[in-house]
DNA sequence: TTGATTTAGTGGTATATGCCACCTTTGACG
DNA sequence: CGTCAAAGGTGGCATATACCACTAAATCAA
């Protein structure tokens, strides 16, 4: 257990994922800085980069994050010209977003910071801890906790 | 990698972390509504309750957050009267926080859901497994990227 | 075809979190 | 002492994220 923390709060999955999330969201956060971009936005234009197109849906649902937390989250990337939406000609409830030639620009900027930052975190913690540490993480989150437990 | 995921988003450690906090904190927020509370504000009602009237300072560093936003969230918690404030006499800087009778009885309630929440994710995700997690988290907590990388 | 249902998003409201500027209280020092 | 820097918080502003009620579009069913 690491100093300055209260008993009790290792012990808890949510809580102690919340805190290393705080902690390597203000790591990835700073080394981002210069690109004015946050490590959460520069994530989602790297998602609407590599995805088709993609709706907002399947954006939401590949982040795991409520679709209309997604559409807030995506106002001031839109204010900023960094994406802009249309609807899909076939079918006009789907929402789907792209990157503009400014945010294909600031995407470029950004990935520079963030291979910086990530290339540290792997130096700091190493890069086979930090692959299982994603690998349990990507499990955990395709975990479906309305099913029975595994037996 | 889990199925609906756009490629490459399985790189990204600070994604990843995120990404499983998003899940992780629906499914406790979800088992703990029924108490009022979110999985934060009983994370952080604990914290309070196993501190010795910590001060304000002493929470944010524990939970790795900023101290004006540890401020923020303890405001609902405040108004609903679960917590209350005062200053430290030996030093009017210093506000510590501690429950109200409240604020335990309602500690008290969520603890059992929490509970329900934290046997249900072991039983899901394999206790060896979780625990190894958290140590993981917490040993990534604790990290200082400002210093040079371990040789 | 038309009415009920489902699907995809929007907007409002509330909490979660961070940064910065600012204020007060201490504590150090000449 | 009186000044001044450091420590501890507050408030404002901005983004992150969730849930809910509502709207519009597409689908299904009779």
């Amino acid at each position: 257990m690491s100093k300055d923390t209260l008993p009790g709060l290792t012990a808890c999955n949510n809580a102690m994922l919340r805190r290393a999330t705080r902690k390597i969201g203000q790591y990835y956060d700073d080394v981002l800085a210069p690109s004015g971009l946050k490590a959460t936005q520069q994530g989602l234009l790297y998602q609407i980069h590599v995805g088709n197109e993609p709706a907002m849906g399947v954006i939401a649902a590949s982040l795991i994050m409520d679709l209309s937390a997604l559409g807030h989250t995506l106002k001031p990337l839109i204010r900023d010209s960094y994406v802009e939406t249309f609807a899909d000609p076939a079918d006009r409830r789907i929402k789907r977003v792209r990157l503009t030639p400014q945010g294909r620009a600031k995407l470029d900027e950004a990935m520079k910071l963030w291979q910086v930052a990530q290339q540290r975190f792997e130096d700091m913690v190493g890069k086979e801890k930090a692959a299982r540490l994603r690998a349990v993480l990507d499990e955990i989150a395709a975990v479906d906790f309305n099913e029975t437990p595994a037996s």
